[in-house]
RNA sequence: GGGCGGUUAGCUCAGUGGUAGAGCACUUCGUUCACACCGAAGGGGUCACAGGUUCAAAUCCUGUACCGCCCACCA
């Protein structure tokens, strides 16, 4: 490298594609094919094929390159396997979409074009998140890339399908589910969203057949009364007391319903009577199935008014109003229901009222509870060995708290409802005979053998989009094959994923995995930091309060977007995220380019060195070592407990404080003499291979070029295929970083001193003196206080001091000493001294504390406080001098 | 309603029993031959509030307030 062509700017977007270029036709993003290696594999949570990356994704996905690469350099066999997610109703909504512009829809090409199109789209832009993280440097194997499509996934799944379908693990029920009337669908709780809007509740009475009275009901949707069984009060509630089990004639329909008592009603709640709909809500449905009502449907699959499901139970009347309605809207049947009831004298009364509702996040429409005919799973039984397994540890939650908060879902798990009534998914594959049977099969030709009958049809529907991929970690391995990978990389290590997944796909790769491999399909499970903005709003691309992390890389780097991110990953739930971050993070590649060009500079022998002899070394020199001796330590622990920010905090002061600001300043002089660079050279080059390589996992890039250009011996071909630092024990002393520590503070004193006296930094001064023992540090005084000389005694004339580290130091002032400053100055020592002194005291004097505190912290105190006594004197006879 | 997380310097956050920290921002000084995307010095906090435990509490316990998230939602 010629040194001289280095800028003193560091150019990330050169450097990134270059690097990444590399290392991929070095084949360093396959698992290395040492048998005897470990391994470690994580298979990435796939996104969506619709997925355009966003900040949440750039912390996600460095974060599992980062922990990939750390492993790699622990001398692992590490597998990133990549991939994407067909994610049906994202898909399909998103490819509707487009069509609709073009003035078709799906509706209009019918299934199979659609599905065509669909294909012909993810071809044409479905790998585009997957091109962005490369961008971010994310060292996956991409040669191993799966889709949720591939014919052999396709073929995972429908086993899947098949066997838990013959073991009665899944199988048909009528519930009621979330519908999106827009997409017409049954969407999963995921793709719904809960708000609360201004609404109304009505009060309507609701007669006894007798005529004895009436009871009054409350609801925020009259319009289902339409389809009400029952009304149900709480056993206790002595208003109904001996009135359960009279029969009520519902008004407008004349249906004649039971009142009926249920725990579901709070009795605090109104007039503690609840009209029962089980088709179109959940908690009726409850009601209805432990009273077993009927259950009729007043809306069809685009929630518009359909009476032939109740229009036989009303009387004549009922039914001419069932009639006027049908086919109304939700909203317009409302009104004329409302209208309706009024003009019967039903109506009681409106409140104002807020009403929970759930919006379908594709579709933005109000979603429906409906009843409807719909394939179920029966998680509750196949979640046992996972919870078991969670509880024992045997998989693990990072931050720990997750752990408990799994187990509540999992233990309270409902069924799980799969179907979904869309074309872009994978097709139930269960075949109805002619003569009514159902089965089960991969193809039409194995469900004929599997009946020993002709088959009449396939199910319409397609499985909810996690089924699939709760299959990831070894569907994607080549399962149920025993493939060389499944054998080889299966269980896999770490998933990395987001907290709102956790029952939806977390939960669901658990499951699956033990109940079909009969392993747990991972160890670890960590969960990563909600990205925000800076003022803690979320990122929201409809709201346009995204940042993309594209046009950051493009200014600022991938490596410096990537530490803003993971320098904030610890155990925290949300982080803020701001351009700003980004540039001081962008600095501090700049720093490390610079001091590595600088050291460079001063590392132009031909031959690489040799470790000297120990003797050979300065105290400085064995204060870096064993500066960086800890700081290995730190990251690595912090590594392994996931705790990034708290590598990042160790390295970040290792490198900037210690190796910049401390130590390449001291080194200096030695550095510029021929006689004396060597030993420095060598510290410096041990310390910068040692650090490179450990910020490597989170600035990939910049490292590696750094990397590329030092003069050292036993390089790896690629800091990526280096090898973890192995520091000697012996650059461990804290002896002397204690000895060190102290001379900085005798340092910093002496700059506090000169600043004092308005003398600028850097200028240098004929002599300091000073009183008291530097061990053979002086020279780093005198350097890095910019004196000529240091001398022992007090100086002749007028002088200024100051004492740190039990040392005091003399600054000769020429011409007149500013008073009034210095003055200013030691009123202010005086002041924090006489208050920390009175403090002490206090705890000095107080026998409970010297009887009960630890010997070495009263020792301790007992010292501070004569060293704050000390420091007063020379205050005082300070004053008397000037 | 239940659960979880948070509340520390102007901002973003570290800090789990022993004299309050970092980065940025701010003030002053400085372009010296690694870096002005830099260096030196400095100002700035009764650690949300109230009790309690302890010789000693930002830190442990109890309660309160506010912010955020999750779950269950009262029709």
């Amino acid at each position: 490298m010629n040194i001289e062509a280095m800028p003193t700017r560091y150019d990330a977007s050169s450097t990134e594609t270059k690097w990444y270029t590399a290392w991929e036709d070095a084949g360093l993003f396959q698992p290395s094919d040492d048998p005897t290696k470990p391994k470690y594999v994580i298979t990435i949570p796939p996104p969506n094929i619709t997925g355009s990356l966003h900040m949440g994704h750039a912390l996600c996905y460095p974060l599992q390159d980062m922990i990939g690469r750390y492993q790699r350099l622990q001398g692992k066999s590490v597998l990133i396997l990549p991939g994407q997610d067909h994610a049906g109703i994202a898909t399909q909504s998103v490819v509707d979409k487009q069509l609709r512009k073009e003035g078709t829809s799906a509706a209009v090409l019918g299934r199979e074009k659609f599905t065509e199109r669909v294909w012909e789209w993810r071809k044409e832009s479905g790998d585009t998140i997957l091109n962005q993280f490369r961008a971010l440097g994310c060292a996956f194997d991409w040669s191993r890339s799966r889709f949720t499509f591939d014919d052999e996934y396709v073929r995972a799944v429908l086993k899947v399908f098949i066997d838990w379908f013959d073991r009665g693990l899944i199988f048909k029920g009528k519930r009621v589910v979330n519908w999106d009337p827009k997409l017409k669908t049954s969407v999963s709780d995921i793709e719904t969203e809960r708000q609360t809007i201004k609404g109304k509740l009505y009060h309507l009475r609701y007669p006894f057949t007798d005529g004895s009275g009436e009871v009054v009901i409350a609801t925020t949707r009259p319009e289902t009364m339409l389809a009400d069984v029952a009304v149900a009060v709480h056993p206790s509630d002595k208003r109904y007391d001996g009135l359960v089990g009279k029969t009520i004639r519902l008004p407008l329909i004349g249906r004649e319903i039971p009142l009926i008592a249920d725990l579901y009603p709070d009795p605090e709640f109104g007039t503690g009577a609840v009209k029962i709909t089980p088709a179109h809500d959940a908690n009726d449905y409850q009601v209805g199935v432990r009273h077993s009502l009927p259950m009729p449907v007043i809306l069809d699959s685009e929630a518009y008014i359909k009476i032939d499901e109740v229009i036989d139970f009303a009387d004549a009347e009922g039914r001419k109003r069932l009639e006027s309605y049908n086919n109304l809207s939700r909203n317009e049947a409302r009104n004329a229901v409302v209208k309706d009831l009024e003009d019967g004298g039903y109506l009681v009364k409106i409140e104002d009222h807020d009403i929970p509702i759930i919006i379908s996040d594709r579709s933005k429409d109000i979603i429906e509870p409906l009843l409807s005919e719909q394939w179920f799973c029966d998680q509750p039984k196949l979640f046992g060995p996972v919870i078991e397994a969670v509880r024992n540890d045997e998989v693990r939650f990072h931050p720990a708290r997750y752990k408990e908060i799994f187990l509540e879902g999992a233990e309270s798990a409902p069924e799980w409802c799969l179907s979904r009534q869309l074309w872009w998914g994978h097709r139930i594959p269960v075949y109805t005979t002619v003569s009514g049977k159902t089965v089960a099969a991969h193809s039409w030709q194995e469900a004929e053998t599997k009946a020993g009958e002709g088959i009449v049809s396939q199910d319409e529907d397609v499985l909810d989009t996690w089924f699939s991929s709760g299959l990831w970690p070894f569907a994607t391995l080549g399962w149920p094959e025993k493939s060389a990978d499944l054998d080889r990389f299966y269980p896999t290590s770490t998933l990395v994923t987001d907290r709102n997944i956790i029952k939806l796909w977390v939960a669901r790769m658990l499951f699956m995995g033990y109940d079909l491999t009969g392993q747990k399909p991972f160890s670890d499970v960590v969960i990563y930091a909600t990205v925000m903005r800076e003022d803690g709003r979320r990122m929201s691309k409809s709201l346009g309060t995204g940042v993309d992390p594209m046009t950051i890389i493009e200014t600022l780097g991938a490596d410096a977007l990537r530490w803003t991110l993971l320098s904030q990953t610890g155990e925290n739930q949300e982080l803020r995220y701001s351009e700003r971050k980004t540039e001081d993070a962008r600095n501090f590649c700049n720093k490390i380019w610079n001091a590595t060009r600088f050291v460079l500079m001063n590392c132009t022998a031909t031959e690489t060195l040799q470790a000297p002899p120990a003797s050979d070394l300065e105290k400085i020199d064995q204060w870096l070592l064993s500066r960086l001796h800890a700081t290995e330590i730190a990251v690595r622990t912090a590594y392994e407990r996931y705790d990034i920010q708290s590598a990042c905090q160790a390295l970040y002061r290792f490198f900037w404080s210690e190796l910049c600001d401390w130590y390449i300043e001291i080194s200096k002089p030695r550095l510029n003499d021929e006689a004396r660079r060597e030993v420095p050279q060598w510290v410096l080059l041990t310390a910068l291979e040692a650090f490179l390589t450990m910020l490597s996992p989170i600035m990939p890039h910049l490292t590696e070029e750094l990397y590329s250009f030092l003069p050292i011996s036993g390089k790896a071909a690629f800091l990526m295929s280096n090898a973890w630092p192995e520091l000697p024990a012996e650059f461990a002393q804290d002896a002397v970083e204690a000895e060190i520590e102290r001379t900085f503070d005798v340092v910093r004193a002496l700059r506090a001193l000169r600043a004092s006296v308005d003398l600028a930094a850097m200028k240098t001064v004929p002599a300091v003196y000073f009183e008291g023992d530097l061990g053979g540090n002086a020279s780093i005084v005198t350097s890095q206080g910019w004196a000529e000389r240091l001398e022992a005694g007090k100086p002749e004339g007028k002088f200024v001091s100051a004492t740190a580290g039990g040392v005091d130091l003399h600054l000769p002032i020429e011409g007149l000493v500013d008073k009034e400053k210095e003055l200013a100055r030691l009123d202010k020592e005086q002041t924090k001294l006489l208050d920390e002194i009175t403090k002490l005291s206090l705890r000095m004097e107080n026998p409970q504390f010297v009887e009960r505190a630890k010997p070495e912290v009263v020792e301790r105190e007992r010292a501070n406080l004569a060293d704050l006594n000390d420091r007063l004197a020379k205050n005082a006879e300070r004053r008397k001098l000037l």
